[in-house]
DNA sequence: TTAGGGTTACAA
DNA sequence: TTGTAACCCTAA
């Protein structure tokens, strides 16, 4: 590689996310001949549009670099149902709900009782809809909740949940040099790994499901709160209204305390 | 033509 | 040394 490396310029970062929104992620050629943004994009191939929009997806749904966490290739039947390409690789929109740290569920209780699903249905669904023979590793879950059903994790949580799945003998390129095939393979060959993190993942669930139970009944105290806040005002807004009338002479009942009518 | 894995340049 | 981004290669 001779040329020096061209770094993407804003407004070609722009060009290409308008052009994905206008055309959508996998229609790259299409992009790059559209007359609007041809003009920006003239010096990059479609290949290069193609790349440069994994990048920037992966740093949106917060996994950094492609190289640090593989999601295993599969094999899938074509029975099975796979997400588009268009989906696959689109950068989480702006609209979508944000599934947050159990720690910050709590802010409405609203949210939490119907914007939110559970995260323990949000990966049972995962592993159903993916339909893995040998089950779905974390990752792989990971992006199915982000980018399939648009629930989007905070990239804090996303990264808390798959750091302890990293195994360091994967992270970097095995100087062997295995074939594309022994290591689609390598990944299940071994089970335990799927294994650990199919538990890892199970252990995240229930603690993320007790904090959720916690923020719930934290919550739900901190509305009591609230309304004896609300009931308190108002009795002293009646409390405060009685004394003005009394000082001006008015005599009220009790009847008409009680029900107000004054 | 595209997706995905590999390689390499570069910056911290 | 390591992580990231850009570029390259190949299978489908």
């Amino acid at each position: 590689m001779g040329a020096p490396k061209q770094k993407w310029t804003s407004e070609e970062e722009e060009a290409l996310r308008r052009g994905v929104l206008k055309h959508g992620a996998g229609k790259w050629r299409t992009i790059q001949k559209d007359p609007e943004f041809s003009p920006v994009l003239s010096s990059r191939s479609n290949i290069d549009l193609k790349d440069k929009w994994r990048n920037l997806s992966f740093s949106a749904s917060g996994l950094g670099s492609r190289d640090k966490i593989r999601v295993p290739r599969m094999k899938v039947p074509s029975s099975s149902p796979s997400p588009s390409p268009q989906l696959l690789l689109l950068p989480a929109p702006d609209n979508v709900v944000e599934a947050s740290a159990p720690e910050d569920i709590a802010k409405s209780p609203e949210d939490d009782k119907t914007h939110i699903p559970k995260y323990s249905a949000m990966i049972l669904e995962a592993l159903a809809e993916l339909k893995e023979p040998n089950g779905s590793d974390v990752t792989t879950i990971y992006n199915f909740i982000e980018i399939e059903k648009s629930y989007k994790l905070t990239d804090a949580y996303a990264k808390k949940m798959l750091a302890p799945m990293k195994d360091p003998s994967q992270k970097k390129k095995d100087p062997a040099k295995p074939s594309k095939a022994s290591k689609n393979l390598g990944l299940f060959a071994a089970a335990s790994p799927a294994l650990d993190a199919a538990q890892a993942a199970a252990m995240k669930v229930a603690d993320a499901e007790a904090k959720a139970h916690l923020a719930n009944e934290h919550m739900m105290e901190a509305e009591r709160i609230f309304k004896m806040a609300e009931e308190t005002e108002s009795l002293l807004t009646l409390a405060s209204e009685l004394y003005d009338r009394c000082s001006r002479g008015e005599v009220l009942t009790v009847l008409q305390v009680a029900h107000r009518e004054f």
